[in-house]
DNA sequence: CGTTCACATTACGTGAACGTCATCTACGTG
DNA sequence: CACGTAGATGACGTTCACGTAATGTGAACG
């Protein structure tokens, strides 16, 4: 079933996206389907770094940004320095990331107050629709 | 200093945008500058809602999805039906932050988790270079 | 009074991220 | 073999979120 190879409409219906969004994908070096004739397959690569390319737009990531990092997962055979590097790229990323979650939860927190504010309002003029009947 | 009215040029710089954005924001109705002869002068509530446009940016949300959350916040002496419905929909969207957080938690993880692979594989690198001396 | 700012409006331009349409190919099926 | 189905390849269109002139205006300054 899963032969670890799905065509592109297994891919569409699999991920919720379509068949144009994924040749853009690869258009844009973000994935990497094998040929069979000029038929594509997509590979468990393909499917791993699909999802963390709909995970990073969800983050407000441009493709290019999403580019990047997946380049972080990947990490072929390089030079010690272009590993580094890279690691260093990752670390950047990981604080950059921290501090989003932060500012999220402070944007929870916000609204959250606002909802108890909100409580009390719809509260009162309950009251105050009673008062008038 | 702070009379509580800012002009566009100190708002850009207060808050590292352009003109044009602070415009286009107005045009979308996402900001409501008060007008003193055709120039803007933006209030603290304006600031307010900057920020929290520029936060919900940084967060991936889109404009429009952006002026719905502000209505949020606004609340004016509307009906009970309607700040009901608001409230409700504040629920929601604090849920969808909710999961966006935990997302962002996993997202985290995983990364930390490829830094200390990538931490070994440098270790090893190293290792090899040595070796081959 | 002319000029320089600071800000305004109007309008066309742009890059990102696809959508859409026309056309072509390869393959299985009745 | 005709035909439908799945997929491929351009190429142009579209939406969003502004950028970038071009031009106008009112207050301030030398």
């Amino acid at each position: 079933m899963t032969e670890d190879l799905m065509t592109i409409r297994e891919m569409c219906e699999t991920y919720d996206v379509t068949p144009r969004t994924l040749r853009f994908y690869e258009a844009k070096e973000l994935l990497f389907p094998i040929r069979e004739g000029q038929k594509r397959l997509f590979t468990k690569s393909d499917r791993a770094r699909l999802k963390l390319i709909l995970r990073g737009k969800r983050f407000g990531f441009s493709l290019e940004e999403i580019r990047q990092l997946l380049d972080l997962y990947h990490v072929g055979d390089q030079q010690l320095t272009q590993i580094s590097r890279t690691y260093e790229i990752a670390c950047e990323r990981l604080e950059d990331m921290e501090a989003r979650r932060e500012e999220l939860t402070q944007a929870i927190d916000d609204l959250k107050e606002q909802l108890r504010w909100g409580e009390k309002v719809i509260a009162s003029m309950k009251q105050d629709k009673k008062a008038a009947e």
